[in-house]
DNA sequence: TCCATAACCAATCGTTGATAAGTGATCAGT
DNA sequence: ACTGATCACTTATCAACGATTGGTTATGGA
């Protein structure tokens, strides 16, 4: 029998929506420092003050932790983006610097852009085309509005936006993921590598 | 001395190296069908007709099984290039040509490319500067003699051979990477995705 | 006072990667 | 032919994993 039935504290922290974002921000602090399969449920519930089981009362599952924070950074994103992209692209150094807010981004965030852009897990693996979240649309949209207004002044080389949006994404995501997942990489110097791959890829975007 | 081993009436398959190939070969194929992360040592195990406990005697941890799998896959795409190397590049189209088999083994092989450039594990994490797989120091290194032969004879754009390929370099991961980890997403028609991507590229490393 | 609901947890399930101890076949040396 | 070592492999087991069950405790409205 279970006689101490002491009063439980009561963590004192948070309840109900209060307790998500605890379970985010600690779950967000721990998949950054030991990647998302190195963290185990337990750990992120020792992390909040909570048993492991009460987890499961906020996410259905420990996948669903994973997918919020991704949601959350490409909300994140695609916010800077939005930010950056008030008023046309006039000059090709206005060009890098939009394509600079998405580097930064990356950079200064590894943690996010790593769960957004190179998660491994099985929701990932298992999408089905039309179920792309509406912050994957917005980060992607921004760019893509950028370059088809460019197109439709005419100042793009001759391919169609939606080809050139997508080779311009990848263009970035490559140096981003790349010095993310490799850091110990002989990189050459960090600023002189960004402003030269953008400038290469600002350079093949417009028409010159 | 050796003979034609007739000797063992065991498992009919095979013995030492032999069943160490035989793992491999069944890992491979799990791997690429479900993911590293959803296949379990004993669904190997079961595969290649042994118990659980006696994979390891061949492997110290399952992370061993990928990461030789990682290295085989390396070392081919590095041979791959290598060959694709043979001579000099003397035009456009041979250039993208090379850029191309890194691609398309990419695309091939999604989940050994995504452990070696993607991952998300301890190892990777924990990486400290010099140590870098041979597979990763010869596959980067064919794609540096290749651009630093060009550099040479005066056909790129004016920046130092390294920030080029490192660009490069970023240019081919970002797509394959993306396409990888984003397979729902409405990409443009592969083909004619790749070969603009491509040409991109080539157009911006080379002086036009 | 009663009860619905929210918030939470101990106990437990089946499975995971990995280890320990032991079994039988095969070998070299005597 | 016998012995002891070794090899390839097994069953049994471990702690930890993600997830579920069955319940306890606290609160607030009727």
């Amino acid at each position: 029998m279970n006689l101490p039935t002491e009063r439980s504290p009561r963590k004192a922290k948070g309840q109900g929506p209060e307790r998500r974002e605890e379970i985010l921000a600690a779950a967000l602090r721990l998949f950054s420092e030991f990647g998302v399969y190195a963290v185990s449920t337990r750990q992120i519930a020792q992390a909040v003050g909570i048993s492991q089981p009460t987890l499961y009362a906020y996410f259905p599952t420990k996948d669903d932790i994973g997918a919020e924070l991704q949601n959350r950074a490409f909300a994140l994103l695609a916010q800077a983006l939005a930010l950056g992209a008030k008023g046309d692209v006039a000059s090709r150094d206005e060009l890098v610097a939009m394509l600079r807010i998405y580097v930064d981004f990356g950079l200064s965030h590894p943690d996010m852009y790593r769960i957004a852009f190179m998660a491994d897990n099985a929701q990932v693996r298992s999408w089905l085309p039309q179920s792309l979240s509406p912050a994957t649309q917005s980060t992607y949209g921004v760019l893509r509005a950028m370059i088809t207004d460019l197109h439709a002044r005419g100042l793009t080389v001759d391919l169609d936006p939606e080809t050139l949006t997508q080779s311009t994404w990848s263009g970035m995501h490559g140096l981003v993921s790349l010095m993310i997942a490799k850091p110990g990489f002989p990189w050459v110097e960090r600023e002189h590598l960004i402003t030269s791959h953008l400038g290469l890829i600002a350079g093949s975007l417009l028409q010159n």
